[in-house]
RNA sequence: GGGAGCUUAGCUCAGUUGGUUCAGAGCACCUGCCUUACAAGCAGGGGGUCACAGGUUCGAAUCCUGUAGCUCCCA
């Protein structure tokens, strides 16, 4: 049979998905089976598949294909969140570049645009998913703002109003004066900056005394309304009460004292903006003072300001500088280092504004979503995740939902002309409402509200949504998958999203939305830089699949990123993967090269029975790693399996001479070994695996390594005395290597080696396996002195090489001295333990024990040593 | 300012309830090989005072305290 020499992923890969797909081996239906749910983190429809995705769903298709295989009933919803601020921003720039602008458009014009934009780009990321593996259930696809998930939003939003948990008022938010909307404070990101601190004098009313007030936001000098001073600083402890006027606009205003102020900060007098700053506001507040907002939603100045009217923000600061320095009232300029927040979706400077909100209070909400977290009723893995869910959430403020978007879920309130407002499905439930208490109203005169709510406002429900447990709290579907299984997501969203998912579980169907989640790091660049656009430190996706292969890439991923932990992603990674299909791909070709003779009698048993042992105890150590989520010590743990022991050991073990048949025996045993080690690695590399897996075997049409049995440990099968002797084998077999390598012999020279006493019994089930993998002419009792031959122990009897000439004295004194020395050393420290009464009584009889056999085996091994160096001399 | 985490081989990192010859893996490096599955490979090899200083313990990479450096989160 000729297969090609070096294996190539990429014809192979999309036959083998078409495959999948046509027997739709990944649908999955409610039946009398254990189910394993995994709702998909949706990507943004926005989205473009990039490192981190395909870390987080590689791990979410290995946790569920190795599921598949175990016989449980597999589901993992997949879908797409329509990501307001970002998809709307993506639309207005598309819209522009054909020339229209949003401002001409109906809001259903917009959403038509909107939408039509989506049917033809927001399905890209699914099918890149497609390429990396994924085995979703695809005829589930589900999208946030699909109507039936729109309708869940509603139906969440008008249940918390019931409830009293949604309230408006007017709030300092954060405002992107770019995007127009408001941001909540995790969408905000603080960078520092080198700011100019002003200095200007506040000039006291008839009177030529000042009060010097230093302020890096000199444009918002005509919202003061106050100049606010500490009450035990000396230096204005006698003006307070007095007034002063605002610069620039002339406006008089009072001079207050509150100890908020830090007397150290700046010139120890702090200007009263309200409108402008959140400190400032509760200060307002607390003061009764007055508001005056001085800018547009667009970040220019507004008719309240006065001056500088329409002019932008950053503009109006040059301006007022400048004009205060005609003025004279500007004292000095500073340069200070200040944090400024960023928006991060447009990366405009945030602008603290008040605005009209609805918002959610948290503080019942909360309640029991910390407790069933903190008493593991979720699990977190890693584990440490727990503390920072727990700071959040006791730390956490009302949530502001409102969006002053159009592409979104709009908010079900309903005003009258008055202001009075009813919160409905409809607006005709509104109407019912409200005509019971307003006079004359038509339906007409009903306002719907203009925004929409916050995205994570419509993705906390995903967990029950996809499974249309708001439609029908009742159907099949969310009866059997809720709660889900597992969550895994990047722990960068345990805030935004996580803790959220677990309050809407908890709040909208009295059950967590998980029994476990699972934090994936952040994946980053060698330089430990996070992976981002803005950096363009990412490397192409789909081009990393083309190269290395889905399977290549996933083993790339998985094989750095222990739970929790960033992952440095190095192209490194999925080369070791490639070259790891590669070489399973040479081991079918070795196998399925072989003629097969009949008959039994191979010599083969010992190896045979040490493969089988060793992979019923591999498979045990697997479970045990996929219990505790530790994915890539598993999949290290099968590399070497099957590098290693199978096609290292086993195969060079088993390997017929060239030309000569294998027997029926041995080869169908290889067969089934192999078989097994693709099952296992299945759910990590996919597809390699069903190729090899299908070329093992004639398989009928519709059979599929997806849906074969995940392979079941046997505890009978670990013969530990024969894994004992086989590590024996092996370790002589290095031994013998490395004298031949230091010898310089040639691959096709023979050595001889004999063994003193009992050596026999160390190695005896693989004598002939010895000599062949070691190249070994004679194996036998040593009958005469052997002067020159070099000698190496192990299992603690000694061997002589002869590579037929006398090996030089000196070196071998040497390295035998060094060694004699180290195992006295060794020796001392165990005799030190020994010695210890307290050791003795107080260990483990099993640890005492352990030292006692060190001790034995350290004395024979001197005894041993000394002997070769006395024979060296003699 | 508050909190969390990290520091182990040249690099990236495992190391679970303290105990087996426990100091590991991958990559990188050195030497020799195109040995009839695989040079994307084979065989062999070198390399670490487990950040530092104390403490607990019969026993510490592992637990505790402190110090230094780094990273992240929150204000």
């Amino acid at each position: 049979m000729s297969i090609p020499k070096t294996y190539s992923p990429a014809e192979t890969e999309s036959r083998w998905y078409a495959y999948w797909m046509q027997h739709e081996f990944f649908r999955s239906v409610p039946d009398e089976r254990e189910p394993f749910a995994i709702v998909i983190p949706p990507p943004n429809v926005t989205g473009v598949l990039h490192m981190g995705h395909m870390l987080n769903n590689t791990i979410q298709d290995i946790l569920i294909r190795r599921a598949r295989m175990q016989g449980k009933n597999a589901c993992w919803v997949p879908g797409t969140d329509h990501a307001s601020i970002a998809t709307e921003a993506k639309v207005v720039q598309m819209l522009r570049e054909k020339g229209i602008k949003k401002s001409d458009l109906t809001r259903d014009e917009f959403l038509q645009h909107a939408f039509a934009w989506k049917e033809k780009y927001g399905g890209i990321i699914l099918e890149q998913l497609k390429k990396l593996g994924a085995s979703c259930d695809w005829k589930r696809t589900r999208f946030t703002m699909e109507d039936s998930l729109s309708e869940a939003v509603i139906d969440a939003f008008i249940h918390l109003y019931r409830k009293g948990y949604l309230y408006r008022d007017l709030k300092m938010v954060n405002w992107d004066p770019v995007a127009k909307t408001t941001l909540s404070n995790e969408e905000v990101n603080y960078e520092e900056q080198q700011s100019t601190l002003f200095y200007v004098k506040y000039l006291l009313k008839d009177s030529d005394e000042y009060i010097p007030v230093a302020t890096v936001r000199p444009e918002t000098i005509m919202g003061d309304v106050a100049v606010c001073v500490h009450p035990q600083d000396e230096r204005y402890k006698h003006l307070i009460g007095k007034t002063v006027i605002v610069p620039l606009v002339r406006r008089e205003v009072p001079v207050i004292a509150d100890e908020y102020v830090d007397m150290e900060f700046g010139t120890g007098a702090l200007k009263i903006t309200p409108a402008h700053d959140i400190h400032d506001y509760e200060i307002g507040k607390k003061y009764n003072l007055p508001i005056i907002d001085c800018f547009n939603d667009d970040g220019t100045l507004s008719e309240a300001a006065q001056v500088f009217v329409g002019v932008d923000r950053f503009e109006a600061r040059r301006l007022a500088a400048s004009r205060l320095a005609e003025e004279g009232l500007l004292i000095k300029t500073e340069t200070i280092t200040n944090k400024v927040g960023l928006s991060e979706r447009t990366n405009a400077v945030v602008e603290p504004r008040l605005s009209m909100q609805w918002f959610v209070r948290m503080d019942e909400l909360i309640k029991p979503a910390l407790e069933n977290v903190m008493n593991d009723n979720i699990r977190f893995y890693p584990e440490r995740f727990k503390n920072l869910y727990k700071h959040w959430l006791e730390n956490l403020r009302d949530w502001p939902i409102s969006r002053q978007l159009w592409w979104g879920q709009r908010i079900p309130a309903w005003y009258a002309p008055d202001g009075t407002y009813a919160v409905a499905k409809t607006r005709q439930e509104a109407f019912n409402e409200l005509s019971a208490i307003i006079p004359n109203l038509k339906p007409d005169d009903l306002r719907q509200d203009e925004d929409v709510v916050d995205t994570w406002f419509s993705s906390w429900l995903w967990p029950i949504s996809v499974f249309d447990g708001f439609k029908d709290p009742n159907n099949p579907d969310i009866r059997y998958y809720y709660p889900t299984t597992v969550l895994v997501t990047g722990w960068d969203i345990i805030f935004f999203w996580v803790a959220r998912m677990i309050i809407a579980g908890y709040e909208f169907r009295g059950e967590k939305p998980f029994h476990k989640v699972y934090f994936t790091g952040m994946v980053r660049d060698k330089l430990r830089r996070k992976m981002s656009k803005s950096l363009g430190n990412s490397p192409d996706t789909l081009e990393l699949l083309a190269q290395y292969g889905a399977d290549g890439v996933r083993f790339g991923v998985m094989s750095a990123s222990a739970a929790g932990n960033d992952l440095l992603y190095d192209d490194k990674q999925p080369e070791q993967g490639r070259n790891f299909c590669n070489k399973m791909w040479n081991a079918l070709r070795l196998v399925k090269g072989w003629e097969v003779a009949e008959g039994n009698d191979t010599g083969n048993q010992a190896v045979l029975d040490w493969m089988n042992a060793r992979l019923h105890q591999a498979i045990t150590e697997l479970d045990k790693l996929f219990d505790e989520f530790r994915l890539s010590e598993a999949l290290m743990l099968l590399y070497k399996l099957i590098w290693d022991e199978f096609c290292s050991w086993y195969l060079e073990l088993i390997k017929p001479e060239y030309g000569k048949p294998i027997d029926q025996h041995t080869y169908q045993f290889t067969i089934g070994v192999f078989d097994t080690l693709m099952r296992l690695l299945h759910p990590f590399m996919p597809f390699i695996t069903e190729e090899i897996w299908q070329h093992l075997a004639a398989r009928k049409e519709g059979e599929s390594i997806c849906v074969a049995s995940y392979p079941v440990a046997e505890a009978g099968a670990v013969n530990s005395q024969l894994l004992q002797q086989a590590n024996l084998a092996f370790e002589m077999i290095t031994a013998i290597r490395e004298i031949r390598a230091k010898a310089g012999k040639k691959n096709t020279e023979t050595v001889d080696v004999y063994y003193e006493d009992d050596g026999e019994a160390v190695f005896a089930p693989f004598a002939n396996k010895i000599k062949k993998l070691a190249r070994v002419n004679r194996l036998e009792p040593k009958q005469h002195e052997l002067k020159g031959a070099k000698t190496f122990i192990v299992g603690g009897c000694k061997f002589y090489v002869w590579t037929g000439e006398a090996t030089n004295t000196d070196e071998e004194r040497a390295r035998l001295e060094k060694e004699l020395e180290y195992v006295r050393g060794f020796l001392a420290s165990v005799e030190k333990k020994l010695s210890n009464e307290r050791f003795v009584s107080s260990a483990p009889p099993a640890v005492v024990e352990g030292e006692r056999r060190k001790k034995a085996d350290a004395l024979h091994r001197i005894q041993l040593l000394e002997e070769t160096l006395r024979a060296l001399s003699g």
